[in-house]
DNA sequence: TCTGGGGTCCTAGGACCC
DNA sequence: TCTGGGGTCCTAGGACCC
C-alpha cells in the first residue's frame, strides 16, 4: 500500500516566537540573529534595536516575511541583511525559548500522530499511513492543533514520501497544506528549480546548469547514465531517483548522535602567536563546554578533534582517536592540544571549534532535552553528579 | 558592508590484519 | 622469490541541511 508522509515546517519559527513576546512587532520587518539580550517584554518600538545599527560577524538565523520582501534570508550576514533592510529590528535567538515552543509543536502533532521524526528544532516528518482518517482533514487537524498549543502557524505537505513532502510542505508557505500524488509530479515538481531537492545544495545546482539542467523535470528527462558519469554512481543515481520523485526512506523515530560539538568564531581574528593567551582560553572554555555537553546528554567520545578557519575563511580539521573514550575536559583540552600540533598556524584565525565523535554511552547528569528519552530518576542523579566530582 | 553554530553523510587514501 | 584480495579503522575534506 501507498504510503502517506508527511512534512511539517513551522512558519518562519524564530521569528514568529518572538512575535508570541512582542506582539507589537506583528507586521514589522523582524531579524533574528546575534548575540546579546533582547529588550523588555512590553517595550515600546524605539527601544528596539535596528539592523542599521549592528556591527559584527552575526548572520540572520530568521527572517520574519515582511523582512524576507526586503530580501533578507537566513544564513545571510546581518552587515549585508542591513545594507538591505536597515530599519528592520534585530533580535538576538533565544534557543531556550524555541526549544521549549519546539517540544510543545512536536507534543501537538503527536497527540494525533505518533510515528514522527525529528528534522531540527522546527520541522518533523510524520507517517500518517496507519492513521485513521481522511488526509486532508487529518492535515488540518494537526495544524489546528499545533495552533492552539503553540499559537504558531505550519505548513504541511503530504505525499507518498518524505523527499516530495518536504519539497510539498514549501509550495504554499506560510500556513499551507498541500497534498500531492504522483500523478502531480509533472504539474507541481518538475517545473520547480532543482535546488528544490532537500540535497541538492548551490555546488550541485552549478554543476547541474553547466549541463543545461535547472528544473527538476529537466533532470527528469537526463539519461542516468550521463549523470553517473558526471557525478558518480551513487550521487548520480540518486540525482535521478529524486528527480522522478522515488524515495523509500523510512521514518526513523529515534536516532542516536554521531558527535557532539562546540565552536566559536571570534569578534575580530586572533593571531596565532600575539592573541596566544586569548586563543588559550578560548581552547578551555570551549573544551569545558564540550565535556559538559557530553556529560549532559549521557556520552563519551573516543575521537576529539578541532576545528580552524583562518582569515581566508579556509577551514581545516585534525583529529584524534584516543584509547578510552573520554568526556573529561582536561582530557579533552589534550588531546585538542595533540591535535593542533598538526595544524598550520600561520595565519589569524577566525574560529575556532572542538568536536568529540565514536560515541559510545555514558552517564548522564540531567535529563537530556530529547523527547524520546525517558526522564532521569531523582535518584540516579545524585550518584552520577558525584562521578564528576 | 562577506559568510553562525550545530549537525549528517560521503569519499578517498593509507595502515593494518587475515 | 614476489606477490592476492578483502575488511576495518583512522584521518581529512567537502557538500549539504536546519
Amino acid at each position: 500500500m501507498e504510503r502517506r508522509i508527511a512534512h511539517l515546517d513551522m512558519d518562519a519559527f524564530y521569528a514568529s516566537v518572538e512575535l508570541l513576546r512582542y506582539p507589537q512587532l506583528v507586521g514589522q520587518a523582524v531579524v533574528v540573529g546575534g548575540r546579546g539580550r533582547g529588550p523588555q517584554i512590553g517595550s515600546k518600538l524605539t527601544d528596539f534595536q535596528r539592523l542599521q545599527n549592528y556591527v559584527g560577524r552575526g548572520v540572520a538565523t530568521t527572517a520574519s516575511y515582511e523582512a524576507r520582501k526586503l530580501g533578507v534570508h537566513s544564513a545571510m550576514g546581518l552587515m549585508k541583511a542591513a545594507a538591505l533592510a536597515p530599519d528592520a529590528i534585530l533580535l538576538p535567538a533565544d534557543f531556550e525559548a524555541y526549544h521549549h515552543y519546539s517540544r510543545l509543536f512536536k507534543a501537538a502533532v503527536a497527540e494525533i500522530a505518533p510515528c514522527i521524526e525529528n528534522r531540527g528544532i522546527d520541522e518533523i516528518y510524520i507517517d500518517l499511513t496507519d492513521v485513521p482518517g481522511e488526509t486532508v482533514s487529518l492535515a488540518q487537524r494537526i495544524k489546528d492543533n499545533v495552533r492552539q498549543a503553540t499559537g504558531l502557524s505550519c505548513s504541511i505537505g503530504v505525499t507518498p514520501n518524505k523527499l516530495l513532502a518536504k519539497i510539498a510542505s514549501e509550495l504554499e508557505k506560510p500556513d499551507g497544506l498541500t497534498i500531492l500524488t504522483y500523478e502531480d509530479l509533472p504539474t507541481r515538481i518538475w517545473p520547480l528549480s532543482v535546488n528544490k531537492i532537500n540535497g541538492v545544495g548551490p555546488k550541485a545546482s552549478i554543476r547541474l546548469e553547466a549541463m543545461g539542467i535547472r528544473t527538476i523535470g529537466e533532470l527528469a528527462r537526463t539519461p542516468v547514465d550521463l549523470l553517473v558519469h558526471r557525478f558518480g554512481k551513487h550521487y548520480g543515481q540518486w540525482l535521478n531517483d529524486a528527480a522522478q520523485g522515488r524515495d523509500d526512506r523510512p521514518i526513523v523515530m529515534v536516532r542516536e548522535p554521531k558527535s557532539i560539538s562546540c565552536e566559536t568564531t571570534f569578534e575580530r581574528d586572533l593571531d596565532p602567536r600575539r592573541d596566544r593567551a586569548a586563543l588559550t582560553g578560548i581552547l578551555t572554555s570551549l573544551c569545558e563546554r564540550l565535556g559538559q555537553d557530553l556529560v549532559r546528554k549521557g556520552y563519551l567520545g573516543k575521537t576529539i578533534g578541532v576545528k580552524l578557519r583562518y582569515e581566508d575563511f579556509h577551514t581545516v580539521t585534525r583529529d584524534i582517536t584516543l584509547a578510552n573514550p573520554v568526556a573529561d575536559p582536561s582530557v579533552i583540552l589534550r588531546a585538542a592540544r595533540d591535535c593542533l600540533k598538526r595544524a598550520p598556524l600561520d595565519r589569524k584565525l577566525r574560529l575556532l571549534g572542538v568536536r568529540a565523535a565514536s560515541l559510545s554511552p555514558g552517564n548522564r547528569v540531567s535529563a537530556a532535552d530529547s523527547p524520546n528519552r525517558q526522564p532521569q530518576r531523582p535518584s540516579n542523579v545524585g550518584e552520577n553528579l558525584r562521578l564528576f566530582d
